[in-house]
DNA sequence: TTAGTATATTCAGGCATTCGAATATTCTAA
DNA sequence: TTAGAATATTCGAATGCCTGAATATACTAA
């Protein structure tokens, strides 16, 4: 039996897996470890987009960022989020 | 490699489960097959939020409500949900 | 039919997300 | 130190989500 708190955690953790922007850069992230200027050239979007997106995934703790001179790559954190990414379909 | 799309349902899908009350009665109706009363006793929210959780999930497929008489009863519908559910520990 | 129980829907206010635009920061190279 | 590349942050507008309140619907029992 889960607790109100586990719950309120663990919607949490989905809500910042559920986009499909977000969704798309782990993918990208869990193979390589790219940094910024490949996802944005990946996915097409723009680089503040995609940075803020990148923010978040940060700031939940699912991604780190490190930087190599002149640019920043990501690599993934919470190794957990991989069994939520291969579980859907 | 996914597509566009792909990532635009599972972000779609993840949205949904992405509440502490939902993710708390699918829990519930994974285990029995509770009707809304017993759920609504078991988390003790009102009757109009438990339903209107209970209508987003039945809209996005994962959950199928039963007519018994006088009340409704609810199974999982989306079997692949289970695997995101039990995916994040 | 009427009353009562169980469930669903609608609506409105408040709060959170999302994105583009603008700007800031950090580093490299000259 | 200045210019330029790579990345991050902030702000505001639009949209979407969540909840309580009120109401509607579906069924049962008398």
């Amino acid at each position: 039996m889960r607790t109100t708190e586990d719950y309120k955690e663990g919607a949490h953790r989905l809500k910042a897996l559920a986009h499909p922007t977000r969704l798309h850069l782990l993918d990208l992230i869990r193979g390589k470890r790219p940094c910024v200027k490949a996802m944005e050239e990946a996915l097409g979007l723009s680089q503040p987009n995609i940075s803020q997106h990148l923010s978040l995934l940060r700031n939940t703790g699912i991604v780190v960022a490190e930087r190599n001179g002149n640019q920043v790559c990501y690599r993934i954190k919470d190794e957990a989020v991989l069994k939520i990414l291969d579980a859907m379909k």
